[in-house]
DNA sequence: TATAATTACGTTAGCGCTAACGTAATTATA
DNA sequence: TATAATTACGTTAGCGCTAACGTAATTATA
């Protein structure tokens, strides 16, 4: 490990100035073509490489993205992060991730650190903190996207990328509704997830709308995995409501409930309907597969990114919205 | 967004110098208790935050790491992303995340924007590219971990982590032996994959082992995909071979191999036998459940922070040898 | 042909920190 | 009590870049 070639190296051997070498390394006028090549020779040989550090520091600028989430493990975050990292790349920034494991007190953190590194934007999947915690935060950085949270007032530098949950959660119950199911329970999960109070909404919607009465005891939060799901469910059934149609948080959550149903000697789709959401890859992999309420989570990562640079371009701050797709497979 | 507070506006409300503010922030000796503390506050009440950038230019030290993999969504991938971004967390490490998408040019495109970043370590999970290439970016980092890859000799700065896929695909191809079958297939993921090659190998190693002959039309390459599996399955079917076992690159072959069977009419496990590797959170919620050849990649990742942190500290650099573990469930 | 504009460079200062080296005042040791 | 060591600070320079501002030499314009 010889000492890592510096601006000045290059510039005393192609014998100019260290702001020649720095026109000819950003591609910036002011240099005949001739001066350019041999410089840019130079720094080749050299194996000269502009330090992203030192630049930062003189531009203010890392070229540098936060990425803050629940979980990469959870495949549907894993696909968000992959979509926004395929195009952070695209548009030249590197992206930092953190894992918050749903506690808030890392997410703080998780930001602080962030600001601390003098990120050039974030990218906030499902945070958990309240409005007023995250405010300061949303003020400090130059430009945020929320993914699957809202936000009361519009602000310059905030976008958002949400799931249009409500939607979706009130078409399935439509659904199974109509496909005569009796008794629909919804398993909720987290209590603090934004997307879980919408589609909440959402199920209650549906109910209204066929006059059905809403029963809290049909509602069971729960952690957003497969374990979560399968609690939940086995709560559910000790409760003894003759459910016949379980409508979830997720995909992972509904994989439990399925798990949970097959133990308790429930056919499904013949005895009770399962109805997930997301749609992630496991879910068409499952047996019975999955009957999901369908979003392309890379498309979403990808998104945030383009309503990033949107922001860096034009100071505009979209709010985009995406609508999930009932797909029907096996589950219900 | 008014201007972020340096150390100069700590250090005048103060009144002190801007070592004094360093060595508080630092938590460094050479301040009287009283001094430190009246810094600290009047940082905390201009809510200031040393700048990354700006330490990382004065200490060459940026407190950061790379971590490069072909595919966070890929689930293997994601849960070492997972394990590694804990335990960097833990360790006061940010992480870069660079997704290689199996590609050769962006890999050496990551590696060359993890050089200008100037990260402190990096992590190269099954890299593709040849170790001539490869070595002087392990040479200019000042630490790496190679996870799914050897080096042929040990260099001072570079530790491996590395499952043992010839032992694992040895013991499951003798298993597989022992349970009566008679034709037993090898669908074997990317040919540039090092594991690959390794599982290929105690695959030959247990058919030597029992003195049957290797036939290399039982050997079919593929994308480390559910669709890769899928298809070199339907390819193995249509030579018509009687095949009665299949062992598979990943958990993600092995479902798409279990899909091609099913479409094929073909029970599992009584007409073959299909046994997945890597033991992915998925191998146990399809069904048929997948019989694999388990690794804790959570704690891989975990794994490949402690080794980096290792090399910091003494400068030696380990090569750690992981045992996968055949775990027998339904389909083989 | 005189002046203005442009080209192709260079010089200086500063981004926000810390390493390394002072230096008075205080405390410990011979 | 004289000297050495320690404490609690401060000053200076530099990490590797770029923004902003020169400035000669050349080219375009009135």
């Amino acid at each position: 490990m010889n000492a890592r070639p510096t601006i000045s190296d290059v510039a005393r051997v192609a014998r100019v100035s260290l702001m020649s070498v720095s026109r000819a390394m950003n591609n910036r006028p002011g240099l005949s073509e001739e001066t350019r090549q041999r410089i840019l020779e130079v720094a080749d040989q050299l194996g000269y490489r502009p330090s992203s550090v030192a630049r930062a520091l003189a531009t203010r600028q890392t070229s540098t993205l936060g990425l803050v989430m629940p979980d990469v493990a959870n495949p549907f975050f894993a696909q968000i992060a992959r979509g926004a990292e395929d195009a952070a790349y695209e548009n030249g920034y590197g992206v930092f991730l953190i894992n918050t494991a749903e506690d808030t007190d890392r997410e703080k953190a998780a930001l602080d650190s962030l600001w601390q590194k003098e990120i050039d934007g974030a990218i906030l999947c499902s945070p958990r903190l309240l409005l007023e915690e995250l405010k300061p935060y949303l003020a400090r950085f130059p430009a945020t996207v929320l993914v699957n949270r809202e936000l009361d007032a519009s602000l310059p530098n905030v976008a958002t990328v949400n799931v249009d949950d409500r939607l979706g959660a009130q078409q399935a119950t439509s659904y199974l509704i109509e496909s005569g199911r009796k008794c629909i329970a919804f398993v909720a999960g987290p209590t603090t997830s934004i997307s879980s109070r919408r589609r909440l909404d959402g199920y209650r919607l549906g109910l209204d709308t066929a006059h059905r009465v809403f029963d809290p005891s049909l509602v069971e939060y729960c952690p957003p995995t497969t374990e979560g799901g399968h609690t939940a469910a086995l709560t559910l059934f000790s409760r003894n409501l003759n459910v016949d149609a379980i409508l979830c948080f997720n995909d992972l959550v509904a994989i439990g409930v399925i798990q949970a149903c097959a133990e308790h000697g429930l056919n499904i789709p013949v005895d009770v309907a399962v109805i997930g959401a997301d749609d992630i890859p496991l879910a068409s992999l499952v047996r019975p597969m999955l009957s999901t309420l369908s979003i392309n989570q890379y498309e979403i990562g990808r998104a945030t990114i383009k309503v990033l640079v949107e922001m860096f371009d034009n100071s505009s701050a979209q709010a985009v919205v995406i609508k999930p797709e009932l797909i029907l497979r096996d589950s219900g």
